[in-house]
DNA sequence: CAGCATCCTATCCGATACTG
DNA sequence: CAGTATCGGATAGGATGCTG
């Protein structure tokens, strides 16, 4: 687009391979997994450490089994979870964020935390909305 | 806000009055918002500056009318976008963040570059598990 | 325990047409 | 320009039953 002129703080996303923005680019995909319903709780949940899949399933409130274990396939595709199988009976299976799943889940978590933190005023701002419009 | 003993390390999510990994918790609806397919991209866009209607649509590359709609009223009434319209003709309107949704747009945007920037190894790990399974 | 297969419903979302 | 209304296909996602 504009490889000459542009300056330190357009360089940011002037250039670059990877651009959410633009409708074909597999970031979006990655994104998706990654912000989704369960993609973020599931994140989430497995940066305090490796979890087993039902406990998982207890942590991450409300995730049907079948959504557990889609979204998880999802992660180990992209290569942010691991996922470790142990051949006895009955069987074991742990998850762990790789190193790569860390720092997604860290900057994930930093915005739950930081939603979590503010819920008061948005919970304030959806009545002032709501009252506004029942008139 | 800290009337607890709770030391800085726990407080932060040790006894939050919101919890997103609980079911019925309503910031699970603010995070999916923001989050979402369009959420995301939406608040990404306006982090740089306030856009109209349209602007924002040919930003959001592959948003259609009716979804950009839709998200837009969703981040609005979640506080997070302000709406700020003209009476003239033909008519006007500016979408820009609040003070609030600048915050979010800010983490928000620190997670899409990141993203954006580790694609290769996300592709390559694709590529690595497709091909142990289509064996 | 750790799942996959199937069915079925709710919603997401794009396309199209229309309004102030 | 800035939307709303409606339709229909695609997908998300819950419930249930079964397997190693």
């Amino acid at each position: 687009m504009d490889q000459s002129t542009a300056s330190p703080e357009e360089r940011q996303d002037a250039d670059l391979p990877f651009d959410v923005f633009s409708k074909r680019c597999p970031s979006r995909g990655l994104l998706e997994h990654a912000t989704g319903r369960w993609g973020s709780l599931t994140l989430g949940a497995l940066y305090e450490g490796s979890l087993r899949f039902n406990a998982l399933r207890r942590r991450v409130d409300g995730v049907s089994e079948k959504m557990l274990s889609q979204t998880l396939h999802a992660l180990e595709r992209d290569g942010l979870v691991h996922r470790e199988a142990q051949l006895v009976n009955p069987p074991r299976v742990d998850y762990e964020l790789t190193p790569l799943g860390r720092e997604v889940a860290e900057r994930l978590l930093g915005l739950i935390h930081f939603v979590e933190g503010r819920m008061s005023e948005v919970l304030a701002a959806r009545e002032r909305y709501d009252a506004a419009r029942e008139v």
